[in-house]
RNA sequence: GGCGCAUUCGUCUAGCGGCCUAGGACACCGCCCUCUCAAGGCGGAGAUCAGGGGUUCGAAUCCCCUAUGCGCUACCA
């Protein structure tokens, strides 16, 4: 098996959004095939009709294209060993059923859905060990499946796992994991609806795909026994397993809708970049040594390696990852900072706005707020004073906490009038305003402090004389007499 | 209830028998820079390595027990 070439999948179900953990699971996978070589399938593991969602394949695709993470065989671009839906594949998975039942591997079992909850409602009311299927129709006659048969009753197929003795396969990263077989029940292989379950058709598939490593979620690790069981009935030789730790939530349990964002999507909408998912999505269980922690991708694919994946769940934390976007916003250069904004701005900035937003505008201020943006959403808010026609706060803000109204007033109407002798750029807005704070008695903080509310409409902005210079002489002069109006109100 | 996995600063982690009086990062606090906010620089606080037994000259690192957490226990994946 090792000296076979690295063939690992991403076999998501289409029953919802792209979940960031799944999304990570890809990640790991597609990391692990790009770095030895090998190749990154995708398989829709769509096998449950009943929570099917609608659009949800071509989320999680596009989940992952988002992200760079590309494949090699796949849904959309088939490959050799296709199809990549598994409801393509019934026919294979009932003549394997089939062939189970006949090599006495596995059985038909008639139980009505009823009966399963009442003998489980009983069980548990007995407070019995077991609580999984109690093997009711394991060695049924002839005579009675004629009988069920002639009801008309639609059959499960349902394997026979061996009463006693125990299982045990090497995970990569967990060791050496043993079950006895007596804990296992006889899970359902094939529905009666005719589709398959997820560990016929996972085991199936993996094994016509030549699948050479399963890295897959933590949660799979209880049901992999089951796996090898099925393996070895089939004589299929199994895969190597690796059982990722899971991403939690900040209450430490498995991360769910109720945790805040979990959909890949919702990131990109809030403008987080794809380079600060891949990395910090990584993290989330790897890592490469005691201090390294920002990577590009092509690092990550020359680094990783299933060894260095931990073996604990990873709470996710939304501080860090917005500390990691920051970063990577600053290290853009403001062209392509500019490209990745204007979609944003377009669409979140207030609609008195006019659209298109101008690009060259969008330059100017761009070297005035990379350092201060975390996400790109999160821009169209906190500096749309640069965009609106004027903003809107509290006169009290103006005054702060020490000035009185009349003082403010006599500073803003000293400053209109030296403001409007001037051409506007930084550094004659500084040349005259600085003397002039201390004519005023002011402390140049303070004072402009009170321009800057009077420009922006806020105590955090930019550098002040740069943001007026941007702003121009006409919006700021306006907005100051707005705010000598404020005040006088 | 049963079975399985896990357990190092609040969080992500380094550590695979002596380099650890446990290192880095985020968050937090302070100082510097400074017109505010950031960014950046410097510094600080923060983990008796879940607890208890062993093994060893020596254990966060190996073994056992306990506790706790999480996962699985569907004709869901």
């Amino acid at each position: 098996m090792s000296e076979r070439n690295v063939r690992v999948r991403f076999a998501p179900s289409p029953t919802g959004y792209p979940h960031i953990g799944n999304i990570r699971t890809a990640l790991f996978n597609w990391l692990f095939a790009r770095h030895s070589g090998g190749s990154f399938i995708v398989r829709i593991e769509d096998t449950d009709v009943s929570r099917k969602v609608k659009g949800a394949i071509e989320a999680i695709l596009d989940g992952l294209r988002w992200l760079g993470i590309d494949w090699d065989e796949g849904p959309d671009i088939g490959g050799d060993y296709g199809p990549y839906f598994q409801s393509q594949r019934l026919d294979i998975y009932q003549k394997i059923a089939r062939l189970l039942v006949a090599d006495g591997y596995a059985y038909y079992c008639y139980c009505s859905p009823g009966r399963l909850a009442k003998m489980r409602a009983e069980m548990a009311e007995r407070k019995e060990s077991t609580r999984s299927y109690d093997r009711h129709c394991r060695n049924l006659s002839q005579e009675e499946r004629d009988k069920f048969e002639a009801q008309g009753i639609t059959p499960v197929v349902r394997f026979k796992t061996p009463l006693d003795g125990e299982t045990s396969f090497n995970d990569l990263i967990k060791g050496e994991v043993t079950f006895d077989n007596s804990t296992l029940d006889d899970f359902v292989l094939l529905k009666s609806d005719g589709y398959p379950t997820y560990h016929l058709a996972n085991i199936v598939d993996d094994h016509l795909m030549e699948i050479s490593h399963v890295l897959r979620a933590d949660e799979w690790l209880s049901s992999t026994p089951r796996h090898i069981l099925l393996y070895s009935a089939l004589a299929y030789e199994p895969p190597l397993f690796t059982h990722l730790p899971m991403i939690l939530g900040s209450d430490g349990s498995k991360l769910s809708k109720r945790h805040g964002a979990v959909s890949i999507t919702e990131y990109r909408d809030q403008g987080y970049l794809p380079q600060a998912m891949i990395n910090f999505l990584t993290l989330l269980g790897w890592s490469l040594d005691d201090r390294t922690e920002l990577f590009t991708t092509e690092e990550l694919v020359r680094h990783f390696s299933l060894e260095r994946i931990s073996k604990t769940g990873a709470i996710f934390s939304q501080d860090k990852l917005m500390w990691m976007n920051g970063h990577y916003i600053r290290n853009m250069s403001p062209g392509e900072l500019r490209e990745h904004l204007l979609p944003f701005l377009e669409k979140h900035l207030p609609e008195e706005v006019k659209r298109p937003v101008s690009r060259e505008y969008v330059q100017q201020i761009i070297p005035l707020i990379q350092e201060r943006l975390t996400t790109f959403k999160e821009a169209a808010d906190q500096f749309a004073f640069f965009f609106i026609d004027q903003p809107d706060y509290e006169p009290d803000l103006l005054l702060g906490k020490k000035l009185t109204r009349e003082a403010a007033i006599a500073a803003l109407v000293d400053a209109l009038t030296q403001l409007r002798k001037l051409t506007f750029e930084a550094s004659s807005l500084e040349l005259a305003l600085r003397p002039l704070a201390s004519e005023l008695g002011m402390k140049t903080g303070d004072f402009f402090g009170l321009l800057r509310v009077a420009t922006t409409g806020s105590t955090a902005a930019p550098p002040l004389f740069q943001t007026m210079a941007v702003l121009g002489k006409d919006k700021c002069l306006k907005r100051i007499e707005a705010a000598l109006d404020k005040l006088r109100r």
